[in-house]
DNA sequence: TTCTTATTTAAGCAAATGCTAAAATAAAAA
DNA sequence: TTTTTATTTTAGCATTTGCTTAAATAAGAA
């Protein structure tokens, strides 16, 4: 609890206020932000959104299959994708398609071409 | 240890072998990148950012003022940062200045954008 | 209905994360 | 030089995260 210690000299007050402020009325957005980008700031799920990017659908066991990883842990990485809604199902029969949102393929996309760039350039 | 336990009969299996060899060539590209979004899918370090993104400049003292935390707790997260590229600095006698390097305002501009977005709306 | 296939859910645990408190640097002022 | 100011670093701890295993749904086939 030290906190407001910090008592420069030289600071800008007004700077400090208003930058309060800010925080303080953006406060929920930056929650929700963060929450979304911790998301996509995962090594599993960004390999699950960039393969959705490119096949626009997958089930559970293609992505398992795909990255070599248990059903079960994919599932409940697919699950908290979907919750906040940066990714829709589909079903047909007892196969459940995954797929990006537009919202977040839009959002996602100058990630992707950052990957696609990469992927050139190796295969050069 | 249960792999490789679907085999779905409608699966294609051209599809999965042309996952496996994306997901191989681009393993450590999506291991960076996970790695730099995992540091702005947080709370705290969201704010950092856009603090530094609309304020040019701030030092460890501003920001602990502004979010109301430890200056220690705020130094590990700007330390986290600019480990990896996100942040550089300048000294000033004893303080030192963080901000955003140009790469990483360019990548978080559509970001930021939403945020103002909302700042604006929230004002109406 | 029972069996198979596809997926989800729940419990448990190891590893990672973020914070606090205290000690350590580093530069400027007295 | 000693003191003050600004910041970083370290150790410790509580919380969160991601995975495994096993049990539970859910839909189609036999």
């Amino acid at each position: 609890m030290e906190n407001n210690t910090c008592i420069r000299q030289q600071a800008d007050i007004e700077q400090i206020n208003r930058c309060k402020d800010t925080v303080l009325q953006l406060n929920e957005s930056f929650d929700y932000l963060a929450n979304g980008l911790s998301l996509v700031g995962n090594n599993v799920r960004l390999k699950i959104l960039y393969l959705l990017f490119e096949e626009k659908r997958l089930c559970v066991c293609d992505i398992s299959d795909i990255l070599g990883m248990n059903i079960s842990a994919i599932s409940q990485h697919l699950r908290k994708m979907k919750d906040r809604n940066l990714l829709e199902t589909d079903r047909e029969a007892q196969t459940i398609f995954y797929s990006l949102t537009t919202e977040y393929e839009k959002l996602l996309h100058p990630f992707f071409e950052i990957l696609d760039k990469n992927k050139i350039v190796d295969a050069i």
